[in-house]
DNA sequence: ATAAATTTTTAGATTAATCTAAAAATTTAT
DNA sequence: ATAAATTTTTAGATTAATCTAAAAATTTAT
């Protein structure tokens, strides 16, 4: 059966949406997400219906099939590999890489992605700390708190962030901050939730609670 | 202006009939090569040339603008820096590459194709001998002669092949033919244009005129 | 619990890319 | 040089993906 791109991304959409535990995904929501109206969405949702991809009851929101969903881990799959591709092989760096790997992933290739992954020498994380799933759809999972969590006197590293928006990455850039970078807490403000920390106990900054949100460490 | 894949490949397919001194591509030269109707390519070419990718005479045929050249000289030049990737970074053998990188010469970044080709060391030439186009569409040239041309005593590398096809590249393979091979003539045989040769001052072996003819060398 | 607001679907159109069949134009062969 | 063959174009349809406007269904708020 052959699945056009436009379908992946629509996969791809319902798969982001449904992703935390939410049991289906609205029209409005795939709407946004695809940036078509709302009207284009339930014409789509019939057809990946039509397809067996997706689960549609009229007026309830979608959820994927074991089929669809096979096809949106493996877009993920794709998606993480080729931007650890080019991080690590052609020196993007990490707020570069999005929408490159967003055509890249369509690329339709067992055996590339095969080596591919095996070039790269079958990473489990991509650039933004993100799990990349096997060839089989299991995400690898990995201890990790929110820096917000972390008491005062904590440490840890860096080792994903939350959100991985352009303007995010580069404030982060900014800061100094990065994966694999060592925080120590040094004071939290109950204020404003901010906190102050030690970066690869060198650099003292204090950072927003939004930012601490949105970092996730592996404590040591 | 926005170019489809689909009007990437009608540009590729039109450059390909042109190159060879054709002053311009039929209807059904294209329809052939697109494997589509002639009716659908009267349609395309019309599109392409109030594009200004074109020109078209009403039962003429076609050839290419300079806009349009330069995005076919372009794809030309992601195909075979891909090819070149696929080949020296993920092992594939140079018979299995054409399909994949006729997908991945139409990613849209010219930010990735200046470090790609960075990364594979800026070749100037593809897995299969064929030349790749600078960025500003130059293709490199090189002193070559086809096998069939070679006197008795004769050596050269081979360089280059005529076609490109996966049977004639995997009977190479077989021959034990291929880039970087020493080639010295030790017999022709004027009844059937066969010649007898020696591969790498060791293997002797007759091959045949059709062969020689679509083996480019470089003499010694 | 019903009216108002919101969400979703339906109806009807549009565009890109394709098709087949028929008509028109061009080329080839006698 | 004209008839036959071939090539190209036109006409009219089809499919995927999209849209806006209106109708229908659901949810929210009084």
């Amino acid at each position: 059966m052959k699945i056009s791109k436009t379908e992946e991304n629509y996969l791809k959409a319902i798969f982001s949406i449904t992703e935390k535990n939410q049991p289906s995904a609205s029209t409005n929501a795939i709407s946004k997400k695809m940036k078509t109206s709302a009207a284009s969405v339930t014409d789509m949702v019939k057809r990946l219906a039509k397809k067996k991809l997706v689960i549609h009851e009229s007026h309830k929101g979608v959820h994927l099939t074991k089929a669809g969903n096979q096809i949106a881990t493996m877009l993920v799959r794709k998606h993480r590999l080729w931007e650890v591709f080019l991080v690590e092989k052609l020196n993007f760096l990490w707020d570069e890489v999005h929408d490159i790997a967003e055509e890249l992933e369509h690329i339709d290739s067992d055996e590339l992605m095969i080596r591919l992954d095996d070039f790269l020498g079958n990473p489990k994380f991509d650039p933004h700390g993100d799990p990349i799933p096997d060839a089989n759809g299991e995400f690898a999972t990995r201890q990790q708190v929110a820096l917000n969590e972390l008491k005062v006197g904590e440490e840890g590293i860096v080792v994903g962030v939350r959100e991985s928006s352009t303007p995010f990455l580069q404030y982060l850039d900014q800061l100094g901050v990065g994966l694999g970078v060592k925080v120590k807490v040094v004071e939290k403000y109950e204020y404003d939730n901010s906190i102050k920390i030690i970066l690869n106990k060198t650099k003292e900054m204090v950072i927003t609670g939004k930012v601490c949100q949105s970092l996730f460490l592996q404590k040591k």
